[in-house]
DNA sequence: TGCACGCTTGAATGAACGCTCATATGAGGG
DNA sequence: CCCTCATATGAGCGTTCATTCAAGCGTGCA
């Protein structure tokens, strides 16, 4: 805003730095930033869609999603990372799962308002 | 999975195609994950708090984000193409609003999920 | 013990991205 | 008209990122 204008400079510079007191912290907006960001792949949310469906192992994810066995394992790695998967090893196989219903409904969400 | 186990193979097999066809179109996931990617930048996420605070100009958008008022332009355009946020020229001043309170919604739940 | 299978990992590559700097456009004031 | 202010745009640049290819590792079976 400009300073020739006086009275509502003041308003607005006020409600301006009142604004800067509300925005959330630069920590707080990567954080939210990085939630999204490991949504912004296609390949990342097949996968979770794929888990959403069923706990796979990761040759069913690979065909599921259908990449290549070795980009699945390392978005798998991105996946697991962020807590948003579970694995355990079963012989020669690892399960994964969907950490948790949050992420479920996350996607389910997601997929309403941007399906539409 | 491998074929070497009949009566597992075949049921498994069945699901896992079962659950092809219940996999989303790539057209959506495509889709899903640009909604995403819009949200996976911090600057653009500061810019839409910013603006889920009140409609503002550029320069205020620009102070508020604590970013270059060319990065805002150029993240406004983002923003615009995407259709996140409307626009209306006032005199030399661009103001720019969140297109909807759908994107509010999805800012204040992405904080929400994100920020605990 | 050796080999096949399922999965992981690291390096390399190409694409996408966000920022900056410089320039352009356009409106208003002197 | 010219100059300034607000914003937009384009080129260039460094970085991030997803994929592929090749190699590594652990498990189970012959």
């Amino acid at each position: 805003m400009t300073d020739d204008l006086f009275q509502m400079s003041e308003t607005f510079e006020d409600s301006l730095s009142e604004m800067k007191g509300r925005m959330p912290s630069d920590a707080g907006l990567l954080k939210m930033a990085d939630m999204f960001k490991i949504l912004s792949d296609p390949t990342r949310v097949r996968i979770l869609y794929a888990l959403s469906l069923s706990q796979l192992c990761v040759q069913d994810i690979s065909e599921l999603a259908q990449v290549s066995q070795s980009a699945v394992s390392h978005q798998l790695r991105i996946l697991r990372n962020s807590g948003l998967v579970n694995w355990k090893k079963s012989g020669k196989q690892v399960f994964y799962s969907l950490d948790s219903d949050a992420v479920r409904t996350l996607i389910e969400k997601a997929s309403e308002h941007s399906l539409t």
